[in-house]
DNA sequence: AATAGTGTCAACCGCCGCACT
DNA sequence: AAGTGCGGCGGTTGACACTAT
């Protein structure tokens, strides 16, 4: 093959490659290019049709709620752009990594949160929690780390086997002409591993802190759905009617810290009420950025 | 209108891990 | 065990668009 290609892709380049995959599939993309009469490297190839062509792409403005699980997401994975992008499986990890860097971070920055730990710097202007029981708290950050590292390596672990035992190799794959191995079962795995794990360390453990209210509100395991929709969250468990050791078992400040600071985001409040008496059974929260950052053309894309 | 500064995003690069020999 | 090839990943860059002066 001649000198490769570089840069820009062509209208007529994305339309060879668009329909040799359609033609033949996905397989090997080192031997593609000369096959569909591309000169370009594999390499090249591959990330045009993930991060461009891929016909499940969904372009676009991110929603709010597309934003807000990135924010989660990266408080418990980090820039594992490509297990965030497995939650968001019409978006591509490139373009989940470029929204972070050129929108989110720089958000969090303004709001005083390092959007690496996503936690409040050294005078944060956010609002820390009320109620903030600080003489355990070393013991609470090396149980939440503790309880963060083992679902980790739960999570590694749980991938490596349903990858040894369910994923055909790259060149068994390759020689099977998979018509789709951009591995939507595989991410569908992680998604629920991610999930599990987050499920086990979060449930029950998530706490928002209120306004008004010195108790800040517990969100119980019903709370996070799969689509971590904490928007449309359900019902609320009052820490009030908790016993004291529930109390203790419910509120990690760690766990609180990392997650509230993003939470910061999300400052609006509005309250669940008791249907039989009327009374305020719970607070959440809408988010800020929308009236900060001009949502409003966005949701409900 | 011209220029500088800033933001966005597609694409590249280098590294890594895995599978195979 | 070591070497090779490949796909995948995250960090970075450069071109272009947009905004401010």
């Amino acid at each position: 093959m001649g000198l490769l290609k570089k840069g820009s892709w062509t209208p007529d380049e994305d339309q060879k490659l668009f329909s040799y995959i359609q033609r033949h599939g996905l397989g090997n993309w080192r031997s593609l290019p000369e096959k569909a009469g591309l000169q370009r490297c594999g390499k090249s190839c591959r990330l045009r049709w993930i991060n461009y062509l891929r016909p499940d792409l969904k372009r676009g403005k991110f929603s709010l709620q597309e934003e807000q699980t990135i924010i989660q997401l990266h408080a418990f994975l980090g820039n594992r752009w490509s297990a965030i992008a497995a939650h968001l499986p019409n978006r591509s990890d490139n373009e989940i990594k470029n929204y972070w860097n050129t929108r989110i971070k720089k958000r969090l920055n303004k709001m005083g949160i390092d959007p690496t730990t996503h936690k409040p710097k050294s005078n944060p202007l956010v609002r820390y929690d009320t109620v903030r029981n600080n003489a355990g708290t070393l013991n609470h950050m090396a149980q939440w780390e503790s309880a963060r590292l083992e679902a980790e390596a739960r999570l590694v672990k749980d991938s490596k086997k349903t990858l040894s035992s369910s994923k055909p190799s790259q060149k068994q794959k390759n020689k099977s002409n998979n018509k789709d191995s951009t591995s939507s079962n595989n991410n569908k795995s992680e998604c629920l591993d991610v999930l599990k794990a987050w499920q086990s360390v979060v449930a029950g453990m998530f706490t928002i802190s209120t306004i008004n209210n010195s108790n800040p509100v517990v969100f119980g395991s019903n709370q996070i759905s799969n689509e971590l929709d904490l928007v449309e969250a359900g019902p609320v468990t009052p820490v009030g009617l908790m016993s004291e050791n529930d109390k203790s078992e419910y509120l990690v400040p760690e766990l609180n810290e990392r997650f509230d600071y993003t939470m910061c985001l999300h400052d609006t409040t509005y309250h669940w009420t008791d249907p039989e008496t009327d009374r305020t059974i719970g607070q959440g929260f809408s988010d800020i950025s929308v009236h900060d950052f001009d949502y409003s053309t966005e949701i409900g894309e």
